[in-house]
DNA sequence: AAATTAATTGAGCAGATGCTCAACTCTGTC
DNA sequence: GACAGAGTTGAGCATCTGCTCAATTAATTT
């Protein structure tokens, strides 16, 4: 037994969660197979025995985003946390990931089809939220689902200013802004 | 007289030139010095000569871009002409560009400043329209900079639902989007 | 214990990338 | 016409990329 345990086949695992710790770490772009076998201390070859990396790229990167989506709450509660963490410091690295795939998704099928997926999820998700406390009167609020997206867009914007850092931005400016658009959309 | 004129030294425009078709023809990620030494019909190590290639990528970006400010128009109809020409089908390689910038700026100062400074005069540009429209009572609006800025981080949100294509969104819904919350913003 | 199968390894390939540098071409000057 | 120098060339280097494949090791079966 030299580092790993040959014959056991838990070669996939490893990898399938190294991957997503090197994403998390330096990002799609950067992220390569050699960092990601390093990582899973294994050798190179066993990465593409089991993946392809565009797959096991879009694999990891779904993983992450469905890890994050497990936490479900309240109608109105749901939107209030939805709005409060978009712009934690420690979701950096989701923004980046998130915008990165966007761009990847271009000429890269199974991205596209991993980011639809979280996308769907996320919009739906965001979508029941505003609906359900349309009818709980919270507030009112005319199409649930073009103000989700609408919500969704702009903090994907405004997580885009944030990561170039080309303006002032701060992540509490932003947080306010997407605040202030849900607080318009409601009324 | 090969194909080029040597010792006329125009080299360098050329090069210029031909950053700036590669980019909106492949995009900022998938530019390489080669093509744009091919496209110019000129050797190799000029390029390298006159530039270094992250300096050359931002610039023919930014030059992209400077082109595109040139039209300036009325106060309320510069908002009008800004929304409707957003999503215009021949503005996907804009998009493109625009977003892909977003992410390259992250380790490469020179597309950071030049990201910064289009940046900067868009929202300057928008923000002056909003204020010179609130004055001129064609709308009220609280904060013609914060408004900016959300409308600027809403278009570049829908720009990339967009370019992702992971969504029904089509180009005419993601104007009408970006029209409601203009609505919205100014009552 | 031998044979068979599954799991794993890593050197190496083919392709791409930015960039270097000695050699070359052309223009202008005396 | 020889010289000088700016302008230009492209083969080639160093590095990185995902991926292949024969060889090796471990587990399983006989």
């Amino acid at each position: 037994m030299t580092r790993t345990d040959a014959g056991t086949a838990n070669g996939a695992r490893l990898i399938r969660d190294a991957a997503a710790d090197v994403l998390r770490d330096v990002g799609l772009q950067a992220a390569t197979t050699r960092l990601v076998t390093d990582r899973a201390g294994v050798g190179r070859g066993l990465l593409n025995h089991y993946f392809r990396w565009p797959e096991l790229r879009a694999l990891a990167w779904e993983a992450i985003f469905v890890e994050v989506e497990g936490q479900e709450t309240a109608p109105a509660r749901a939107l209030e946390d939805w709005i409060s963490t978009a712009f934690a410091p420690e979701a950096r690295a989701y923004w980046r990931l998130w915008l990165e795939a966007t761009e990847i998704a271009e000429g890269d099928p199974e991205m596209a089809a991993a980011l639809g997926r979280v996308q769907g999820r996320l919009l739906r998700g965001l979508t029941d939220s505003l609906a359900r406390g349309q009818t709980e009167g919270c507030w009112r609020c005319v199409d649930p689902a073009a103000t989700a997206l609408r919500l969704t867009a702009l903090q994907d914007g405004l997580a885009g200013l944030l990561l170039a850092g080309t303006t002032d931005l701060s992540p509490a400016e932003a947080e306010a802004h997407l605040r202030q658009a849900f607080a318009l959309e409601t009324g």
